[in-house]
DNA sequence: TATGATTCGGAGGGTCATCTCCGAATCACC
DNA sequence: GGTGATTCGGAGATGACCCTCCGAATCATA
């Protein structure tokens, strides 16, 4: 999977130098921006770009497989929380903290869609999810009617705000508060409109391109 | 501020016809897609797309106006429902269906900030949406502790979901109500962290480009 | 330090997008 | 229908970007 780190000093310092500027670069000016510029900021000429990527994809698909291991590092303190709301708001919270530190990510993840139509973005972690969501509602404390593709999609939308840039980070908290206040499980609570969706079928949903139903059904 | 229209009927024919397949191709492949490409999607020859738009921020400038105008026609009702709660209710509906339904406006408005760092999106709407969200508190319905900077991010937030595509949209409902028990007042809550924001330091603060803050701050 | 292997730098060919230009076509008006 | 003004279409000049290539520089190893 993993092409082979090479044994000189001068070649791992590039190739850690690119990664560094490319997350700034297609967090600024999306996964489109020239390459060239990617070498003028990393300090190195456009053969060292490619010798290290051959083309645009291998880089994107770098950046993908690198932010799915930290996304891996984050789930053990996640699952392991004492209580099933306390992993939910952990879950929320690391995860679009995580989101709206890594601005390259929505360019990056949209640009896999494209390269490889049947890549999973994060498969290995449905199921976990999926647990951790039976175990807060088994404990009454999450709604009964939410699933975890709604948690994800939570999770998508307060990591959007990452588009604000770093100085509205301390203040996306309060959104995530909302949230989670609208996550609680209570007495009086009319359940939530639609279906609730699992993660195989609203993965093939936002995959499929064709013409949006006509609005307001 | 607005070009004259033209008188000839071809003419008014091929503009229309323009702003609606930039809309599309703005919304599948942003902003930067080639203009050349349009040209072909409209029906129109390359010169055509240059007569009727200078360049490519003239078309975005006025996809931005335009999309303006559709917001100001949302206002009445939203600002004319019986209860203040309602109101809430009707904002957030409405704004992120209508986000949701027009997905090139998220590139837009990226390009606007680009090609003038001083305009200000939807700055008319600031004093009724604060206006709204009085009402609501005042009425007793509405969280006491939001302000209307919050729910301006939450509309974002929702509309944001417009990514996955025309197949999800009967879906983001459960989202918006997701957001919106969480909007409600009640006896029991935990104010909101850190402190309300108005729209002038919102403004300054998402434009800004300097570094972000050390994260865990 | 000497040596061979690996990597670097940046000039340049090929490709693609932007935007201009002007003869041909279309339109509004009479 | 005739007429002048406006618009259309698409070929082509200009410029940007992608990616390759190879002599020069750097590195690991002994």
């Amino acid at each position: 999977m993993n092409a082979a780190v090479s044994s000189r000093r001068d070649a791992r310092r590039n190739h850690e130098k690119l990664l560094v500027e490319a997350r700034k670069l297609f967090a600024e000016r999306g996964v489109e921006a020239p390459l060239d510029e990617l070498a003028v900021r990393a300090g190195v000429g456009a053969g060292t770009v490619y010798r290290h990527f051959p083309n645009r994809d291998a880089l994107v698909r770098e950046l993908y497989d690198l932010g799915v291991g930290e996304l891996r590092d984050l789930a053990p303190e996640i699952l392991a929380a004492e209580t099933g709301w306390r992993s939910v708001e952990l879950y929320l919270e690391r995860l679009a903290e995580w989101l709206a530190n890594a601005p390259y990510v929505p360019a990056v993840m949209r640009r896999m869609g494209e390269i490889d139509p049947d890549y999973r973005p994060g498969a290995e972690f449905a199921e976990p999810i999926d647990g951790l969501v039976e175990r807060a509602q088994a404990e009454g404390s999450l709604r009964p009617d939410v699933t975890a593709v709604d948690l994800a999609v939570l999770v998508d939308m307060l990591g959007s705000l990452g588009q604000y840039g770093g100085t509205y980070l301390p203040y996306w908290r309060r959104q995530l508060a909302i949230v989670l206040d609208g996550l609680r499980a209570r007495p009086d609570l009319t359940p939530l409109p639609g279906a609730g969706l699992d993660f195989d079928t609203f993965h093939d949903m936002s995959h499929r391109k064709g013409p949006r139903p006509a609005p307001g059904a």
